[in-house]
DNA sequence: TCACATCTATAGGCCACATTCCTCC
DNA sequence: CAGGAGGAATGTGGCCTATAGATGT
């Protein structure tokens, strides 16, 4: 299945907080990115000095608006709307990240302590899964985890990074797929959320001292020279996978990238004409009209055609949007 | 705490057919 | 053994659906 493939490969991308080789994987270090989550500033009052990191984190989680820009989101399966080019804006403010729609809302329904995220996403624990399953789904493909690369290695390689045990920042905590499990089995939330945690994020320029203090020291388990070792190491690792899905045969893409299709079926060459007419059209902006003459001639001449031969009813709903 | 509703991600299937593989003569 | 013929198997991508899980009420 290419899909499953697809995702499969981004998914071990994101896991690379599950490569044995990265150098946070330890339990320790894990607890310790767990306690730094429940430490961690809240967004909006971050300072112009924190903002590069921040912006950081942003990326992670969206590309572009950033994400305490945000609201809400809401996905939707941008099945629909193929017509917009992926990364552009809706006319409506939402916008097309890979395969989804994100569309911003009101603001008002942001949550109190992670404004940017919808109530399913909302949290710690939930900004983590939200950005796995953006990941391991097709709205992320390899383009956009290879664009996010650098973005995490020069966190990693920042100071910034070297010194913090984990990124100080709630998105930083949907880095890595043990994170990530331990939100879903919910170890995060006892230690993470902020109802179960009364204690309110902390500027950075606060904890900032702290980290600095701590930077030349021995952070959690790994000195800086082991981190730096262990962080070579992953990286070097990770360089060697291959996220590429690999074409067998070429000329068998190129024919499935030029068959016709019905509703993501291949459809046969002798409706080739009466197809592309349908998949054009259903694809389009005002495909009502193309369904309204549709329907007009199917009122006309019966059910006429190949296409309600082979599809009935039901089917023909979906376009309904 | 439980039941229910809602929402989302995920896996897998479907489709046509050119190409590749395999068997037989 | 080599080569041809013929049939079976494979692979390809986009869409859809069933399902599980998470979350809110």
């Amino acid at each position: 299945m290419s899909s499953s493939y697809d995702l499969y490969a981004c998914d071990e991308e994101l896991q690379f907080l599950s490569d044995p080789f990265f150098p946070f994987t330890d339990t320790d270090s894990h607890i310790d990115i767990l306690q730094s989550i429940s430490d961690t500033q809240n967004p909006l009052d971050e300072s112009p000095d924190d903002h590069s990191l921040h912006q950081l984190s942003s990326s992670f989680l969206s590309s572009s608006p950033p994400c305490y820009q945000l609201g809400s989101l809401s996905l939707y399966q941008a099945n629909q709307l193929q017509t917009v080019p992926n990364g552009s804006n809706m006319s409506n403010g939402a916008q097309i990240l890979g395969g989804y729609e994100v569309k911003s809302e009101e603001p008002q329904l942001c949550n109190e302590a992670y404004p940017y995220l919808a109530r399913s996403y909302s949290g710690p624990g939930n900004v983590a899964k939200y950005l796995q399953r953006n990941y391991s789904s097709n709205s992320v493909d390899g383009s956009s985890v290879l664009f996010h690369r650098p973005l995490f290695d020069a966190a990693v390689e920042s100071p910034d990074f070297q010194s913090h045990q984990a990124l100080s920042s709630p998105e930083h905590c949907l880095l890595g797929g043990q994170i990530r499990r331990a939100c879903s089995t919910g170890d995060l939330q006892s230690t993470g959320t902020p109802q179960s945690t009364p204690r309110s994020f902390s500027s950075p320029l606060a904890t900032e001292s702290s980290f600095t203090e701590e930077a030349n020291a021995k952070v959690g388990r790994y000195s800086a020279e082991e981190r730096k070792e262990r962080i070579l190491k992953y990286r070097a690792k990770r360089t060697q996978r291959n996220f590429n899905k690999t074409i067998k045969y070429a000329c068998r893409k190129t024919l499935a990238d030029n068959r016709p299709r019905i509703r993501g079926r291949f459809a046969r060459n002798d409706e080739t004409g009466y197809v592309h007419k349908v998949a054009s059209s259903a694809r389009d902006d005002d495909d009502e009209e193309f369904w309204m003459a549709l329907h007009e001639e199917e009122q006309q001449g019966g059910r006429g055609g190949p296409f309600f031969t082979t599809y009935s009813q039901p089917q023909f709903q979906y376009y309904g949007y």
